[in-house]
DNA sequence: ATGACGATTTACT
DNA sequence: GTAAATCGTCATA
């Protein structure tokens, strides 16, 4: 599926600019919310390219958040990651079956990252679909349904899609020629969307299930779940 | 050594 | 809506 070039005089496009550790060393919320609208690239070991534009990412802001692996200071050969440099994945397994990607941000070593919770898949969908479990076969909304949505519409999912498991943690996304996040240009959504909720999945966390610190693209079908068309705070 | 529990997904009532 | 799947990690003993 690669473009085809119409000819050697053709206009060179500028080469994408990946995020290097400069972008990655600041606070969480605000790493999260500029994630929004990149795009995370995957290279398979047979050099496919698979990729998806950020949609959906959630802030865990240090060892005062209850919600973090690294609550409290609790530092484990698991979560070792997130007391790496800025811009080092942190890929974890978790319910027997699960793989989830975050994003080391804040200042070196403290326990700092963004959890990716979904893409609008970009590249390599056919590759993806095979990655990903069948849909089911049974027949959806006939007409106007936005296909793929099942590919990447959640942190489990999208690590299965772009087969991110635990051999890239702690991988460096600011050099990695396998895992890496480039600035999409233009921006493909306006600052206008971009909203925040509460986190998913950290109900049992005191003030800090609902703390603002998930933000997603307004309306976009490929946010994992929750009211994806009105307004939070933001 | 043992047991409880997931930053989820999927299938099913 | 609810429950099962499935196993590495962590806290306790």
């Amino acid at each position: 599926m690669t473009a085809l070039r119409a000819s050697a005089a053709a206009p060179q496009t500028a080469p994408a600019e990946r995020f290097l550790t400069a972008d990655y060393a600041r606070p969480a919320q605000s790493l999260a919310r500029r994630l929004l609208g990149q795009r995370l690239v995957r290279i398979l070991d047979d050099g496919a390219r698979l990729s998806g534009i950020i949609v959906e990412a959630e802030a865990y802001i240090g060892v005062r958040d209850r919600a973090s692996h690294a609550f409290n200071g609790r530092r484990t050969a698991r979560n070792e990651s997130m007391y790496t440099a800025p811009g080092a994945a942190y890929v974890y397994f978790t319910y027997g079956m699960h793989e989830m990607f975050n994003v080391v941000c804040g200042r070196e070593g403290e326990p700092v990252a963004v959890l990716i919770r979904a893409l609008e898949p970009q590249e390599g969908l056919e590759i993806m679909s095979r990655l990903r479990p069948q849909p089911p076969a049974k027949p959806r909304a006939p007409t106007g349904a936005h296909p793929n949505t099942h590919l990447c519409s959640g942190p489990g999912k999208l690590c299965q899609a772009l087969a991110i498991d635990r051999s890239l943690d702690r991988e460096d996304l600011a050099t990695s020629p396998r895992l890496f996040i480039e600035r999409a240009r233009p921006r493909p959504f306006p600052a206008s969307l971009l909203v925040t909720t509460a986190r998913v999945g950290v109900e049992s966390c005191g003030d800090w299930a609902h703390a603002p610190l998930r933000w997603f693209v307004r309306g976009n079908p490929h946010v994992s779940r929750g009211p994806r068309g009105l307004t939070a705070r933001g």
